[in-house]
DNA sequence: GTGAAAGCGCTAACAC
DNA sequence: GTGTTAGCGCTTTCAC
């Protein structure tokens, strides 16, 4: 039923090689066979099935990119970057929602098993370290966003302890020494290394580190609101807020307007990520950014490299963030 | 270097067509050998090879669903609807983003004429009808969320203007007759079709069709905001305002906060689409829910009995939608 | 219940 | 510059 290269081959009165040469750009064809070889496709209406092509060529030249979620969250503006390099070198990028399930991220890994696709990219893994090092002895995958300590993996992600320095140093300068923190209970280095760097800051600053100023929880939205009640619970209420996330700082701030706090007057918030409803909520919300798009390119090229190539990167690259002030800081 | 079905046979002793039966179920074989089979895959560690598998039975199992973008839409939660469905059948849902550029939507379809995927789900396309019944005439194609005019393609969707004329009916009930409409050049059936619904509620209820009352300019944020600067501008400001989506609602309510207006008070905003945000914001937003998750298990279901089926299946399926409201209208 | 073998559509090595 | 052909890993028909 489906036109194939034989097809094209015959109608083109030329042999498959001479088809094949000519849908690979192979020069080695004379300009008057590949003209009748290109009719014979337009004719037919002839699309190459990539199933052979793939099966023979052992390659997909497709990526997986796997994420917990995919609103609220950076993980489109990352797949955008990635997308935008993979195009470039004639690779594609497909994406798969694992819920921050372990079992359906596990199971979505059988497309890099059953070689559907070359290559995965995981966004804010649940794999631990010992799982992520077998995987990469025989496959190539990458972490974006989000390491995971002790993974000889390659990574590409922010400094997150340095960015959350530099974000609790924002607030300290503004004159705040009672500085909540909405944390999770996660190992992920983005929850690990941010809450190292919320202590180191005070710390520098000579301000004491307070048990009670520390929430942790899930990332998930309701646990924002559960932390801004804990806060305005407390005695001595904090003046400032530094959240992993901006889902969680923006959960924050929702109950906080709630409880008639003036947020960016009585108790700044401070977010991660920069994700696109930061400008969208008002007050609007200060927040760490991280170079998304960048991120997704450098992840891909770097990827894209160990599939060509026996010995395999797995350093761990970090990028520039930044400190964007909106109102919820008061700015 | 990778272990095929024969390094199996070899080990267990047995023809590749019998690791074949063991792979896929085929009760024909003896326990014994089954079991020799079964420890020989686990001992080399083997996965079957996809790219063969499909070459050879000309499927892959695999759907694209196709998006014009995944943050702040409805359209996650329609890929989880379809993915629940999917997994239960034995198929896999993967995702591109096509950002509204139609030229990035044709290209992705390159998985469907290449065989790489079984079929296509379309969200929110920007195919004409023409060039959607070209394709449903080779392929598996099928729309989800909105409809095209004139395409005749395996639909599944809200009734859009049913849904619109209950949306303004509420608001008409609540009292108002100065009604706004933020609505959208679009020739998509989400947005004609609920222009048509807001236009038919007012007649209905005896109140006059005022073209100064309806804005039009695209689906992005920014055109909510400028939506609202519109209204807020106008002699006679609206008492209520419908918006064909969530997200433009959203900015019309960011702007009119900005702008001092009271929201749910003197101008009242209901949305389209019941995206997760609406809870978020505060006000928290009225809107139109649609059902998406079972949308999306429904498109699946009926997209994979037309790729099973010589005779396809092209009619438009309409679900229920519900209207909710919160704190933009008052309530 | 099992094995041999054909063949899915393609690429690439080899021969001319 | 071109054609012939082997073979990628798998499923499935057919014969036993």
């Amino acid at each position: 039923m489906s036109v194939t290269i034989k097809d094209v081959a015959r109608e083109a009165g030329v042999s498959v090689a001479t088809v094949s040469r000519v849908l690979n750009g192979n020069c080695n064809v004379s300009e008057d066979s590949a003209e009748r070889v290109r009719d014979a496709i337009t004719k037919l209406n002839y699309s190459p099935n990539f199933l052979g092509r793939n099966l023979r060529k052992c390659e997909t030249n497709v990526i997986l990119c796997v994420m917990p979620k995919s609103e609220h969250s950076l993980y489109s503006k990352i797949v955008t970057g990635m997308q935008r390099y993979a195009s470039k070198v004639g690779y594609d990028i497909i994406t798969a929602v694992s819920d921050g399930v372990p079992s359906a991220e596990a199971r979505v890994m059988n497309m890099l098993y059953n070689r559907t696709v070359d290559g995965v990219v995981l966004l804010g893994t649940l794999f631990d370290a010992q799982s992520l090092n077998r995987l990469a002895m025989n496959y190539d995958v990458a972490l974006c966003c989000d390491g995971v300590t002790g993974a000889d993996v390659l990574t590409v992600a922010v400094d997150d302890e340095i960015a959350a320095i530099d974000a609790v140093n924002t607030l300290i300068a503004k004159g705040h020494r009672d500085i909540g923190f909405i944390g999770t209970t996660s190992e992920a280095i983005s929850s690990t290394a941010r809450e190292n760097g919320y202590r180191h800051a005070l710390q520098a600053a000579g301000i004491p580190y307070r048990e009670e100023l520390v929430y942790r929880d899930s990332y998930e939205y309701p646990c924002g609101l559960d932390a801004m009640n804990y806060f305005c619970g407390l005695e001595k209420r904090p003046t400032a807020i530094f959240a992993v996330s901006d889902l969680l700082a923006i959960a924050a701030i929702h109950r906080g307007v709630e409880l008639g706090v003036k947020i960016g007057e009585e108790i700044s918030v401070m977010g991660f990520d920069n994700i696109s409803m930061c400008e969208m909520m008002l007050p609007t919300v200060s927040t760490v950014e991280q170079p998304c798009e960048k991120m997704g390119e450098q992840v891909i090229s770097k990827l894209i490299e160990n599939i060509h190539s026996t010995v395999k990167d797995n350093k761990y690259y970090t990028v520039d963030h930044k400190i964007i002030l909106r109102q919820s800081t008061g700015d």
